[in-house]
DNA sequence: TTACTCATTGAGTTGACACTTATTATAACA
DNA sequence: TGTTATAATAAGTGTCAACTCAATGAGTAA
């Protein structure tokens, strides 16, 4: 690779790194100039890269997309099945909770592409949620519920905390203070009592 | 009241509920050009009585609590308190089921005032709900729960439902739809197998 | 009838922001 | 070494939308 093409791959990473980062705090609504600022370049060289504002945040959303899915483990056949996924999802979400937030609270602000993306990654990890308590249903006694509604429970739950971050979490991250919380009134409430 | 007054109290009027239908349909970035065109009056009017667009937004989410607050039932001591409550909460919203989407959905875009109004309405039902959990739980088992997030799954799972109208009911009312599934969902998870 | 008040108008101002383009500097390469 | 290709620049351009203000004309009151 020349020196020319890796300052190009360079300066296209830059962006995209800022611009995670300026839209996580900002909003997708931030202008274009931020990133520009931010990344170091001048407002022109975002355009070089990316033909619009809008293909910029579809790169950026297929990234993340992308990580998060190899990201979430789905465990497969065990005693703690859902709670192992609980947990899992919610470190995964942990880690990039800013942008997480953003996603599910300016999604009508997002291309259509980028929606459809993290909608896709949203039903991926609802049938995944579905096989799992399917399989838990023989070791322990789950409420007769359908699993879309339990995953809806779980994930509205979450969103909810995630959406109102400023009134439960106004400083640090929303899922590190109220991780175990959730989890654990979720798993009381899909439970039979003995 | 002289002519004029009248006049001009029904040309307030009428930019109150067109604005409120406008950004219902198309949200609270609608320009207020169009909402002087839904009420048939020229764009600089809605200036003559609102001092900002920030002032009318603030003013349409006054109005709205109060009308929400007048509203919403609390069935104190009752048998089927709980379920009292959520149905008579769903079929509040069902009535202003756009608005309401649009104030949970785009709650950054509104001003500091009409935020908090819209804030301490969701506190004041939370407290209701409180109230009603606590007299319930003696003639009824009740999973273990603090009031709060029993509160809290509820809304969750109902704002999940509102805010991916697009997902779960395109054309008609998302309340209407999935009313009677999302309060016996609820019901069942809270309550205590015999 | 006449002078005055005031609700309403709509063309104009201002600012923000996405996107363009002529230019520049430097790497690539014959 | 000189020519060419191109990454990056920065000063635009175009558009959109909130808000202003001088003008209008109809109601008010003597």
């Amino acid at each position: 690779m020349t020196t020319r093409e890796e300052q190009k791959n360079q300066t296209r990473s830059k962006i995209l790194k800022c611009a995670f980062e300026v839209f996580s705090k900002n909003g997708f609504a931030a202008p274009t100039l931020d990133i520009a600022k931010a990344a170091g370049v001048s407002h022109g060289t975002i355009f070089v890269h990316f033909s619009t504002k809008e293909d910029l945040i579809i790169q950026l959303v297929r990234n993340f997309s992308f990580k998060l899915r190899s990201t979430i483990i789905v465990p497969l056949s065990s005693p703690k099945g859902i709670e192992n996924f609980l947990i899992n999802y919610m470190d995964v979400i942990q880690k990039n909770e800013q942008f997480y937030i953003r996603l599910i609270g300016e999604k009508d602000l997002l291309p259509d592409e980028a929606r459809l993306m993290f909608l896709n990654l949203q039903l991926s990890n609802a049938r995944s949620f579905a096989t799992i308590v399917k399989l838990q249903r023989n070791s322990m006694k789950l409420k007769n519920i359908p699993s879309t509604m339990m995953f809806n429970t779980w994930i509205g739950l979450v969103h909810y905390y995630l959406l109102n971050k400023d009134l439960f979490s106004p400083k640090g991250s929303v899922i590190k203070k109220y991780r175990d919380e959730l989890i654990s009134t979720y798993l009381e409430l899909i439970r039979v009592q003995d």
